[in-house]
DNA sequence: ATGAAAGCGCTAACAA
DNA sequence: TTGTTAGCGCTTTCAT
């Protein structure tokens, strides 16, 4: 690799010994001015630049964080990359992203393999298998081993460590209480995620918002799916069923598209004939035709929050045994899949 | 950080050599048998795990690459990326990935702070910035110190390195080709990134496909931009001064899908009065409404052409002074803003 | 077959 | 004010 110049071939050309040099490139107390200047003038000359891993090495920590996440295609976790990218680089730390792919041992190779000193700590997300299969073993390992983890939107309890999640519940019964104040009369549920807790808690503030003004639940116009494969089918079938529907919740980004596809097929108007609020704020929302209103979860601040918190883990800032989950509240972004209320969300 | 057992812990457990430990676990043939399996029973019970640092410290490589993009919320970087972590596994590397967010002092911090020993090689994307300023000192720097650079997409000639680009001219020259193919007559051409080669390259192609039927091009049908922010005014201004577009090809992600957001509002039938093609085959393309017909780039082969290369280059399966530019080609992926051809593409 | 010692690049306690 | 030395965790000659 690179010939960079060290601290040794410093101390040689400049008959000093190397601590000298050490001390003068950090600007010891001990060390004269004059020896100083002569010191950094050379190093800067010969573009000197400090092995970190030496560094790291010696101090025992990298400043590095390692970032696990699902998949970067997702919308929601590109933009919490963005944000912990953003404090890690403020702090002076820099960030190892890696892909899991939704698979539990990509999830558990990577962990092993990051946990040998290449990071300080980790921010992850977990992946759909390691939920299905409720298998932490390798988190637990590293967090016992005192390595910080912070989690983010996919997490669980028994992983014990901090967390950061977005209000599903609540922002689920915002979105589907608008729809009945725009005078939805038999909103539909649409997931493609039920197989995570997210969906879930998605799904029970749904629940809560027609229970809360007496509108009976009908299973009929709930679809809940694992992924997306049979998403347009199931969800033609369902508008086909069910020529009521009115008002659609759905609770995940893909989701939301697909029905408007449907929707333009079947020539249905928006939102005149049917509104539809869709959950994360992405391209695909903001760019459709109509643009679409949605749930917007902050992902970038949950990004920055869960980055902070794990620096001050790492720096010491907070105990280890400080652990707190933090709930990031979201916003309703109006646009034209809805019709205007003019009362108070 | 974790409270991992060393080499030197396990030899004085075991009563043996720091030295003896380290070659039991390589498997050398200097050692018995029985010591070996005493060591490495005694180090797979106590979870033993060779600190990656000293490690790299040692061999001057760390067997992490770094990655450089300027935005990972475009999804054709996102894919790329996908495709560099794939055979960055494979091959046992890691990937560091930083956000220049298309700032030329970004860029340029990223790379001083990496190119300390933390990455054995870099695969980047130019951010805007850098590519309007001119100024690539910073990369000439680390490739001068030997330092492998593979760059894709975004690349200038004034750096001289592995190159992985998209073949710009002959898409865009195939898909204004099928547009008039498709019976098009007035074909508008949209760019919101013409401040980028790959914008002017895909200008390039459109403009060729229309000379080459001998279709005079109009300028008042080119709307070429720097950014998004006027996108839809512009748009909009081109439809309504020129209603005889019956074509439109646009050579960015976002830009189809605004033009499909104004001919939606200016209820136009997309094939049937305008057809379009776009370039990028994101989600945006995919699930828009009607599903866009697109230019797909094969980002996520690229991303392993790249890597592939960086680390031959790495591992010196390739010498530094073989220089490549890798053009991959592209593929026109019929959906339903176009009208079906019969005829091959 | 095993171990002592040097060294990767750096810091820091201690000596001078 | 400057230098010596040990050590971070590991590999690798070179003895033994």
């Amino acid at each position: 690799m690179s010939k960079r110049i060290t601290i040794k071939e410093i101390a040689k050309a400049l008959h000093v010994s190397i601590s000298t040099v050490s001390k003068a490139l950090n600007d010891s107390y001990e060390i004269s001015e004059e020896t100083k200047k002569r010191i950094n003038d050379y190093a800067r000359e010969h573009k000197y630049k400090p092995n970190s891993l030496a560094l790291s090495l010696q101090n025992k920590r990298t400043k590095t964080i390692g970032i696990l996440i699902p998949d970067i295609l997702n919308h929601f976790f590109a933009r919490v990359i963005r944000g912990i990218e953003k404090v890690a680089n403020e702090r002076g730390y820099n960030i190892l992203t890696c892909i899991t792919n939704d698979s539990l041992q990509k999830e558990r190779d990577t962990i092993e393999m990051l946990s040998n000193g290449t990071i300080d700590g980790f921010i992850a997300s977990l992946s759909e298998e390691t939920i299905s299969e409720e298998d932490f073993s390798h988190f637990t390992d590293v967090i016992d081993a005192g390595t910080p983890v912070v989690l983010f939107d996919r997490v669980h309890k028994d992983i014990v460590c901090d967390k950061i999640v977005t209000d599903n519940i609540k922002s689920a019964y915002k979105a589907t209480r608008y729809l009945m104040r725009s005078n939805c009369k038999n909103i539909a549920f649409i997931s493609a995620i039920d197989n995570l807790n997210v969906g879930q808690f998605r799904e029970k503030g749904y629940r809560k918002a027609l229970t809360k003004y007496d509108v009976p639940v009908n299973e009929n116009l709930m679809v809940r799916l694992d992924n997306k494969l049979s998403l347009k089918t199931e969800i033609t079938k369902l508008l086909k069923n069910n020529p009521e529907i009115d008002g659609i919740f759905t609770v995940d980004e893909v989701s939301g598209a697909v029905v408007m596809q449907v929707l333009y097929e079947m020539k249905i108007k928006i939102p005149d004939q049917i509104s539809i609020i869709g959950f994360t704020n992405g391209i695909l929302a903001k760019y459709s035709s109509p643009a679409l209103t949605t749930v917007n979860p902050f992902a970038h601040t949950s990004g920055e929050i869960a980055a902070n918190r794990l620096i001050d883990k790492i720096e010491g800032k907070i105990p280890h045994d400080d652990i707190v989950t933090e709930i990031v509240r979201t916003e309703l972004i109006e646009r034209d899949s809805t019709k205007r209320l003019f009362i108070k969300f």
